[in-house]
RNA sequence: GCCCCGAUAGCUCAACUGGAUAGAGCAUCUGCCUUCUAAGCAGAGGGUUUCAGGUUCGAGUCCUGAUCGGGGUACCA
């Protein structure tokens, strides 16, 4: 529809003889007396012609051939002009919605580009937390989103359990497994505190009894923690229904030789430099914000900036068209080194979008509720999805845009009532399940014969609502912004239950009845696509 | 110090990426269930969009500066 007004307004530029090369802004409008599209061409044309605005306006109105879409145009101040859709033109959305079926709203637009989702990324230290939900919950889906509109997404979890976090691990570990055989050891201050890690040891101790009571450095401490964590991290994620295609592991990178040649290469590009016997990243000189340290010098290894330089590349060789990675805010820092160590072997960064988002809070009854990983003071992911569902945690982590803090409620998480957000678009469609079934009933076929009796301002809002969402889930694939699908099912459930408030589907008319029962139908399928492409259950009884 | 994010109704946040009278939910108050699910609907109150400048026909949105929050700023990951 958008480029139907776009053409017709450059028609009626060419018959005026304007030149204007930029693309001509149409857009929805916000409200129904401002028509359902509009434009601010003579606005944009002031400077240019140097006329008023109102004037090019009336020129342009003269000019406009209105095709049977199109009711009428209207001239509004400053120098609107709007455009009003014929009732046929809505009601004609019916049928089109129910052919497209469950397919209403995906498109093509990603061309069966290649695209790497990178999201979670956390090292196998311990269970996930609510701050990890909000990624999880993120990157999938913005995975989701962009696999509806046609890309081809494989969603990847890169790990390290090389480092000092997991070595501390094992010793924790050790020092359970210590205290379960009856020594008085004491966990230390860097040790992890969390139960879980009494677990771990006790089934240590079931199958090995006190065989590695004095091995502190066996890796069978290290390995079975790092195996049940991991254990724990994917049946967490299972039931918020998130997979990954990948788990890479970052010491593949030093097995294969990859960190060694990104340093070499790296040198050869004479983007490092030597330095009080460490080696350099020239990082300011391909847009960071400083040089960083890539190669110690007080232990013979590299720094992490190395390997996700090197994990980066091999998203490139792996041929994908687009990589998105999604980070929390605390590694908002270690990016950008990333990017330019990309920059500086060549390599197309624009294929690369971050996605950071912001700390979560979890607040109960006002309250703030700390959150520390290694003391055991937090929530855990898999605690909260188990208390409130997965449809409330999905809901909640993705209903605010990434850059803003996101304050986890839990009371009105927990909330079953009128008050939890959730509810109110499940609830839309376990309506119009119920309606639909009452029909089944009476035996009542819905048809598309007489949709133009579908006139009430009630129904042409529904319509138009529901004739946007193919544009939603395209603007929220390009700015990989979730929170845009729920705002429109927020705004698409308000218009359905003020129709269902003020008339009534199952009438003695039968006419209008078949085809309101149409029009309710079209609105199921797209509150069911939209719910499931943030994946979120769409019940059918509440 | 420097870098990133934020600041919008009492609270939590939107605002289609520069448009028209800044909108929802919660909370408070008032109505509406003998009819398809009241987990709903209607109405009321609540705003100098933190402040000061600037760009623009037009600014919550862009620029500059300030103030206040959060995060980062290791040869930790």
């Amino acid at each position: 529809m958008i480029s139907n007004i776009r053409d017709i307004l450059e028609n009626a530029l060419a018959s005026l003889d304007i030149k204007y090369d930029n693309q001509i802004h149409v857009e929805r409008t916000k409200r129904v007396e401002f028509g359902h599209f509009s434009t601010n061409l003579p606005l944009v044309l002031t400077k240019l012609l140097r006329q008023p605005p109102l004037k090019i306006a009336e020129k342009l109105s003269e000019k406009i051939k209105l095709p049977d879409s199109i009711d009428k145009i209207e001239i509004k101040p400053p120098g609107f002009i709007n455009f009003f859709l014929s009732p046929a033109t809505l009601q004609n959305f019916i049928p089109e919605i129910l052919e497209r079926n469950e397919k209403y709203g995906s498109s093509d637009f990603g061309k069966k580009q290649q695209v790497l989702v990178e999201f979670v990324s956390a090292n196998p230290t311990g269970p996930l937390t609510v701050g990890h939900g909000r990624q999880a919950v993120l990157g999938d889906t913005i995975a989701r989103i962009l696999e509806w509109n046609g890309y081809k997404v494989e969603r990847e979890y890169y790990y390290n359990d090389a480092g000092r976090q997991m070595r501390i691990l094992g010793e924790s570990t050790f020092v359970r497994y210590r205290q379960l055989l009856g020594f008085d050891d004491e966990l230390g201050e860097e040790h992890y505190q969390g139960e879980y890690i009494k677990d771990i040891a006790s089934e240590l101790v079931e199958k090995y009894g006190n065989k590695f009571q004095d091995d502190c450095d066996n890796e069978i401490f290290k390995n079975s923690a790092e195996a049940a964590v991991f254990k724990d991290i994917k049946a967490t994620l299972k039931k918020l229904a998130i997979h990954f295609d990948c788990f890479y592991n970052e010491k593949s990178l030093y097995d294969s030789g990859k960190i060694e040649s990104v340093l070499k290469d790296l040198k050869e590009k004479n983007a490092t430099y030597e330095k009080d016997g460490a080696i350099w990243f020239k990082g300011s000189e391909f847009g960071a914000n400083s040089d960083r340290v890539l190669w110690k010098s007080v232990a013979d290894e590299a720094t992490y900036r190395l390997p996700d330089i090197a994990y980066h590349i091999t998203k490139y060789m792996r041929k994908y068209d687009l990589i998105i990675d999604v980070f929390g805010a605390d590694h908002h820092g270690t990016y950008p080194d990333v990017i330019a160590g990309l920059k500086a072997l060549g390599y197309d960064i624009e294929k690369i979008k971050v996605v950071i988002h912001q700390f979560v809070t979890l607040t109960q009854g006002g309250q703030k509720i700390k959150m520390s990983t290694r003391k055991a003071t937090y929530v855990t992911l898999d605690e909260l999805t188990n208390e409130i569902g997965k449809d409330v945690v999905r809901y909640f982590f993705i209903m605010r845009g990434a850059n803003s803090h996101l304050n986890f409620d839990l009371e009105l998480a927990k909330a079953e009532g009128d008050e939890n957000p959730v509810f109110y678009l499940q609830y839309a469609h376990a309506r119009i399940c119920s309606i639909l079934r009452k029909a089944e009933n009476r035996n009542i076929e819905p048809d598309s014969q007489n949709l133009s009796l579908l006139t009430e301002p009630e129904s042409l809002n529904l319509l138009n609502i529901l004739s946007e969402f193919g544009e939603i889930c395209q603007l929220a694939a390009n700015s990989l912004e979730p929170q845009q699908i729920i705002t429109y099912l927020q705004k698409m459930a308000t218009a359905f239950h003020k129709l269902y408030t003020e008339h009534i589907v199952i009438s003695e008319d039968i006419e209008i009845t078949k085809a309101r029962l149409q029009l309710i139908k079209a609105t199921k399928i797209v509150l069911f696509n939209g719910l499931k492409l943030i994946g979120i259950s769409a019940p059918e009884r509440m």
